[in-house]
DNA sequence: CTGAAAGCGCTTACAG
DNA sequence: CTGAAAGCGCTTACAG
């Protein structure tokens, strides 16, 4: 259907190697009579040439086309703006730089190394990389520079770059700031199925190490695992647990808790607090607008974006693995721990 | 790095026609003796064979690789759900048939053919593609089956399927509950940079054509463009306007007006209704929760994703624009005109 | 300043 | 049942 380098070279009266050289060759190697170059260009126009990338990208052994990589694929309608931010960074940096993105199905550890050295990827970013024998040597066997994103420190695959936030410091921020209004019966929120997630993994674990360190113990009961939709928040409360205040794990579970607890007729924050994790502009649409850690998400990813570009261009990276500090946002679903709630019916 | 068939072949020693046919003919066409196939299989496992994608797809003309063309890409953050939902739709419907999502930068009508044409892609899915007689020449140009989502139906390129949903019908069922709820000023909300969208163009004319049915007058007043933070909101209201009721083009809009409203005291439903369109489930974690078009976006997705394979499959569409029914969510942001309300102060 | 030739890795008629 | 050869469209030394 297109008209092909040869085309042109007939139609213009010279060989495919000046047309391929005056169309696509950097400058300073262009030895070709201006007027020759000209004829050529008009000719290429007039047969609306388009150059195949396939077989440029299978001479050049470079394909300016980055795989992105989620685990949990199913679930990106679950984070509420997450997801859509993360994309917004990569897609920035990448298109900018003329690559493109390739969204990849979910990765089998046993075959998947042939989804990636297939030869159509000039390299990856791969989000929540899960810890897996089989994966980091199919990582290795793909031979295909990588950026994990938002990774427990301990999986970062060996030579790949780890780009993420930091979870711990997150929770201790969320304890601080719920142990200075007074909570200290406070329960972490896990959501099903992201359990073995790194950045819940993370997030508890940090939550744990920072209640032992201000003498407050977490006990198996602090421990909450709910389903996407949080209706065991309702039996839940009707046990009458201890609890003060809850941090969630991230801001989408969040936003269903606090829906459950207002159909419940639960008063969030006077009987509740409750805090988050991620603080989107999504955070501030809930009702009452949620506290929530702030993870630089588009940041990241851009970071990550870049990082991998470098990597691909063949750059050692400065280091193997990048934290970003995270803060917090305080808004209206905590409050100090009142006298009413202490007496709690 | 890797090892390519002719590694294969010499190691077995056959040739690597050999080789090709029995790793990858089809099973018929297999004319080789079992324990030669069986050892030529071998010694792929033992090199770490994988295959060249690029090289067989330059061969066979075909890519297993769909273009998403978003125009506005940079908002993809705005509407919350909504790209989340059509992503899932699109990429299940893609995966399972092994094929590839590549996200592409926005398309230049001048020069965009060439992303369409250069051979890495079989098809493209248009997301509120613009009507624009460049873009249709370019489509025409790369000669790439396409399908269209969420297109006015009159800006269809011509050999190109449309998926849509009835924005029309939509607009109606919203005019339908706030009249039947004793509303009559009812204004419609655009956001800037969306003016131009097909979505928000179809809802506003369906707006006007219903409430003009109903014998009631759409004027310029009842027409606002707010900004994506709909900070408008505020100095709108103070203006005392006649409205009772908002009819906002979108559920992101939507929830930001609700909060706008919250932190001014105004008190939804009882002081303004407001309706949205998407409902997906983030309408539900409004406050109060929003009452909106239901638009089935992923069930929509994945229909134009089958539509895509089939027209690259070189079947004739049956249709070419299938329009997708809508119904109306009826959550908490809307009530009766209550006496209250009709004595704005 | 320009062209003939080889080659990227694969597949597919074709011949034997 | 198997192999030699051509070719997908491009680029890149190399020769002239």
């Amino acid at each position: 259907m297109g008209a092909t380098i040869k085309d042109i070279a007939k139609a213009a009266g010279v060989s495919s190697a000046t047309v391929s050289k005056v169309l696509h060759d950097s400058g300073a190697n262009i030895r070709v009579s201006k007027e020759r170059a000209e004829h050529i260009r008009e000719v290429a126009h007039k047969l609306n040439y388009v150059p195949n990338v396939l077989a440029r990208n299978l001479r050049k052994g470079a394909t300016r086309n980055i795989g992105l990589v989620f685990e949990n694929f199913g679930s990106i309608a679950a984070g509420p703006l997450y997801y859509a931010e993360m994309f917004d960074g990569i897609t920035s940096v990448l298109f900018a730089e003329h690559y493109r993105l390739t969204i990849l199905p979910e990765i089998d550890p046993d075959t998947g190394h042939k989804e990636l050295a297939n030869g159509q990827l000039d390299g990856v970013i791969w989000c929540k990389f899960v810890e897996n024998q089989a994966t980091n040597q199919m990582l290795r066997k793909a031979a295909l520079p990588c950026v994990a994103l938002n990774t427990l420190e301990t999986n970062v695959p060996p030579n790949a770059v780890s780009v993420m936030c930091d979870n711990l410091g997150g929770a201790e921020l969320v304890v601080d700031h719920l142990t200075q209004l007074g909570h200290t019966q406070i329960a972490f929120v896990n959501e099903i199925r992201e359990e073995e997630t790194p950045d819940s993994i993370g997030r508890l674990s940090g939550f744990i190490r920072s209640m032992n360190e201000r003498g407050l113990a977490v006990h198996q009961d602090d421990i909450l695992t709910w389903s996407f939709e949080a209706t065991e928040f309702v039996s839940w409360w009707a046990k009458k647990p201890p609890h003060t205040a809850l941090f969630i794990w991230n801001e989408g579970q969040a936003s269903r808790v606090l829906r459950r607890a207002l159909d419940a007729g639960v008063e969030i924050p006077r009987e509740l607090s409750v805090v988050g994790f991620d603080s989107t502009a999504f955070s501030e649409t809930t009702h009452p607008p949620l506290t929530a850690v702030n993870q630089p998400i588009r940041e990241m990813a851009r970071y990550a974006a870049n990082v991998l570009l470098n990597l691909i261009s063949g750059q050692v990276p400065e280091s193997h693995s990048v934290t970003f500090p995270v803060t917090l946002d305080v808004r209206g679903s905590t409050q100090a721990l009142t006298q009413s709630r202490v007496s709690n019916p």
